[in-house]
DNA sequence: GTTCTAGAAC
DNA sequence: GTTCTAGAAC
């Protein structure tokens, strides 16, 4: 509460909530410093305890009320934060972008942004007060944060990648497939992981398994190749997004480990097993341990031989899927 | 997420 | 010597 937000709310603390950025991973630390109830995506944060938020999620200051939406921006091979007030963000993106242009640098005078000061070891990148009125210049104009976490957002906006879309969902090829067919199923509503899924998002989840399944349907391919419909519990993309993915694993954009142990672990958790965790429990937890199995050995997900090297793995897959 | 590359592994 | 991966940088 105070001037800079222009918040005079009562039940919000003049110290209500501490943010800091970590502009090279592109994401926000929300620590809640006052009772009242702070939120990120509606989910309360408690007293002294922090979460990570990242660009897409909407941060409540207390009691549901005052959105703000973090975004990074790269400015003279430099990355800063800038958090914006969500009603002034989005009402007005299209007359910005006009604005503009004869009134370039000029800060919004009803926008409050405040710069976020980054943690210590990246002080050199800390704003100056002047960049943070040429990054509001930035971001409004460019509409998304520029971090690669965000591309997913606005590659789903891009007729040229839309594969298909009704009026809940878009699809898009994945832009690095990494297997012969791959695409991903998208909410156009703003939903950024299953983390943020509720029982209010049933639908939607049973609505995108369901197109999922129509994409198979479609394929030349489907009688010949076996598909799995899932998420990636730790996904590294904002915005919530189903893969569809062909079993052959056979592309060249499939390289690391990492890639091989996120689609053949648990850490690709089938669609079906998501909305039945949602539809029994409300909500999807992520196992402890989960971002350890990315560094599994490599086994072939069909007869589970044990390969030392990614090149071998390939070799061995070309057995299991002629070309 | 990808790209790039130093140095580990062979 | 080359191949391959893990981690930094983007």
């Amino acid at each position: 509460r105070g001037p800079e937000t222009g918040i005079t709310d009562k039940k919000c603390s003049r110290q209500q909530v501490q943010l800091k950025a970590d502009c090279n991973e592109g994401y926000v630390t929300v620590k809640q410093v006052w009772v009242n109830p702070t939120s990120v995506d509606l989910v309360h944060i408690g007293k002294d305890k922090e979460v990570t938020m990242r660009p897409g999620q909407v941060l409540h200051i207390v009691n549901k009320l005052y959105p703000y939406t973090v975004q990074f921006s790269e400015e003279s091979g430099k990355t800063a934060a800038v958090v914006a007030a969500k009603t002034q963000a989005e009402k007005r993106p299209c007359e910005d972008s006009r604005k503009n242009s004869d009134e370039e640098n000029v800060p919004k005078k009803n926008m409050k942004t405040k710069a976020v000061d980054t943690p210590g070891s990246s002080a050199d990148r800390k704003l100056s007060s002047s960049n943070v009125s040429s990054n509001e210049g930035t971001s409004s104009k460019k509409e998304h944060s520029g971090h690669w976490s965000q591309g997913l957002k606005s590659s789903m906006q891009d007729p040229k990648m839309q594969v298909y879309k009704d009026e809940k969902t878009v699809v898009i090829k994945d832009k690095y497939p990494k297997a012969r067919y791959h695409w991903l199923i998208l909410p156009w509503d703003s939903i950024s992981s299953l983390q943020s899924i509720t029982r209010e998002h049933l639908e939607l989840l049973e609505h995108m398994h369901a197109v999922g399944e129509k994409m198979i349907e479609q394929c030349p391919a489907r009688e010949t190749l076996e598909f799995r419909l899932g998420y990636h519990a730790i996904p590294s993309m904002s915005q919530l997004h189903l893969h569809v993915i062909s079993q052959d694993f056979d592309s060249p954009a499939l390289k690391t480990k990492k890639h091989w142990n996120s689609f053949t672990t648990e850490y690709f958790i089938n669609s079906e097993d998501v909305i039945e965790m949602v539809r029994s429990n409300g909500k999807v937890t992520v196992k402890e341990h989960t971002s350890e199995l990315l560094r599994l050995p490599l086994r072939c997900h069909l007869c589970k031989q044990h390969l030392s090297t990614m090149p071998e793995l390939k070799a061995h897959l070309g057995k299991h899927y002629p070309k």
